[in-house]
DNA sequence: GTTAGCACTGTGCCCGCCCGAGTGCCAGGG
DNA sequence: CCCTGGCACTCGGGCGGGCACAGTGCTAAC
């Protein structure tokens, strides 16, 4: 497939799709686009656009729409991002800038990126490898329980409290604090929970139980710290997206609700020269998503964040928002 | 409104509404009720029901379907609401049990309620009233960086990285960090800024910038702790109940993406002494929500939990799993 | 390789039709 | 006074025919 205007036929067919959502015929096409060739001409190359599975007629007498495939070139076909207005970019610097903890981040990020490309929005919480721990708390709350707090460099504080076998005194409460503080602060949050059997096993029987006790918690907060969770915002525009043509909300709502699947989808995507991923329709195997658009890209160390719709998306527009969000969500929490 | 058949054929005729989704006609109803009477009785009584404004007829020849009177008559005519299954219970019991933080329990409870009632879900944080402040730790991050951290009672940990004008000997910083906690630990945390004011009038002037710097960013996270937040799921649900009857989705999608109504909306739900609020169509004002039904039960102190779905549900099963839900909230979090 | 022209085909739409469900009402009977 | 059987009426929905239209594929000519 090397013929430039057959190429650009595709493009238009697909640029005219996305604008009019129904499916483009020859003439149309020579109206709108300056083509410099006649509809008859364009009524063969489409034939052969059809031969090759990149559009494909849904009746015997009516415009060709894109395949999965004619998009997929379609959106390979795009060389450069291009970037966002001024204006844009000034909105989203100052929506962000004045976000206060990373929970806000996160919110306000995805929201933004709903608003901006009026899809479905997913951001990923920063990713936790090479997050370590920053410090870690332990305060006496009396009748034998204490309030264990891990708090991680990347912001995501956990707390629990134990309830120990005996009540501890307040010198030992502190031996126990230094040594959990000694094992684990610096540590990435993985090594947590080695490094605390092995603080537990080097302590002396007295305090033995009690150290168990809080370093299991210690752990079981670095697990969970660790795990992956995501946000996501602007459902609503599933509904607009799904109203007029293919796409049934269902199937895309239940996996965007199963943050596990999404989390792992995101996590596949491999972002290629522009710095952008795209997954289209079937590419992301059978499933609910069989019939949605998926525009990803990383930011920070190693997290995603992207946006949902239906195949009939404004590619460019898309992944310009998408890569945008990204980079000023990098220099926010690079910062 | 005191006629009792009149109201047996409301209710069988909500009843079979929810359950078949189309217009209930004289016929069909004198054949899946035994109602002892014949069809033209039956038809004489709906058209009365129709004078009072509780059912409608879509087209002048097909049944009859409630109106959002109806639906409320027919919600009041409840007198008790049923108990949930012993399985049911045990199964929330066994899910809500093994939750580790507070995030942990307001996502299990959310995602089972929507499985539960086949809805969406709502989830408000526990209110922030009553709460107060458990610890206060201060850290050096060494540069004249510090990071102080708000513990609550309520587990929403917050913390904040401040930039001092100057470095703090170890020594300041244990006597800043005392004064800290001394002014807040056991207040409300609607208390916090002030009495955190206080505290930096009444301190010296070596220490005083640090003390304002400090204290600014932990009234900010008191404040924080103390606004709402809520938690969602089940929104695929909509797509099922939307698909075949009225009740547009993209409205509904909308008013749940914007919390602050939702939660506006949850809060001014009064429940009554059956101990749920619900509220039908158009009670919810006008607007997106014009078309669908709240049901809600508060939980804790003040918070609350409910479900969102199209007027035509089942309001017994509905009113039941939710009244269930936040009593097993309430016994979670109370302990 | 491109173009003009033409026959062809399937869709959507409108129209008229009939059928059936369900109603409202009336007159009769407990 | 309330209930019931009966009957005429009405509208919605499904079905089939006819029409206009959009867009195609093909062929012959340039």
């Amino acid at each position: 497939m090397n013929h430039p205007r057959r190429l650009q036929i595709l493009q238009a067919i697909v640029e005219d799709y996305v604008h009019f959502r129904e499916p483009v015929g020859s003439k149309a096409l020579v109206d709108r686009h300056r083509l410099g060739v006649s509809s008859a001409t364009v009524r063969n190359d489409m034939a052969a656009l059809e031969e090759e599975g990149l559009i494909t007629a849904p009746h015997t007498s009516s415009g060709r729409i894109p395949t999965d495939k004619g998009y997929r070139t379609f959106v390979d076909q795009i060389a450069a991002v291009k970037p966002l207005s001024g204006p844009e970019r000034r909105a989203i610097q100052r929506l962000l800038d004045d976000a206060a903890d990373i929970d806000d981040v996160m919110e306000r990020t995805v929201r933004l990126l709903a608003q901006l490309t009026q899809q479905v929005a997913v951001v990923q919480y920063p990713h936790a490898s090479g997050v370590t721990v920053r410090h870690v708390e332990v305060v006496d709350l009396g009748v034998g329980r204490v309030l264990v707090v891990l708090i991680p460099t990347n912001g995501r504080v956990a707390q629990r409290v134990v309830v120990l076998r005996a009540p501890l005194e307040e010198s030992q409460l502190l031996e126990l604090r230094a040594r959990v503080l000694a094992a684990v602060v610096g540590r990435s949050l993985t090594a947590v929970p080695d490094a605390l059997a092995l603080m537990v096993a080097g302590t002396a029987p007295p305090l033995q139980p009690a150290a168990a006790a809080v370093g299991e918690a210690v752990g079981a907060l670095a697990a969970g710290g660790a795990e992956h969770r995501m946000v996501m915002a602007g459902t609503a525009n599933l509904a607009r997206a799904t109203g007029d043509f293919h796409l049934s909300i269902g199937p895309v709502l239940e996996a965007l609700e199963e943050q596990v699947v999404m989390l792992r989808l995101l996590s596949e995507m491999e972002q290629d020269a522009r710095g952008v991923a795209v997954r289209i329709g079937t590419e992301n195997a059978e499933g609910p998503l069989s019939e949605a658009a998926v525009v990803a890209t990383g930011y920070g160390p190693q997290s995603k964040v992207g946006v949902v719709g239906p195949m009939r998306m404004d590619y460019p527009s898309t992944m310009a928002a998408v890569r945008a969000v990204a980079r000023y969500l990098s220099r926010i929490l690079g910062g």
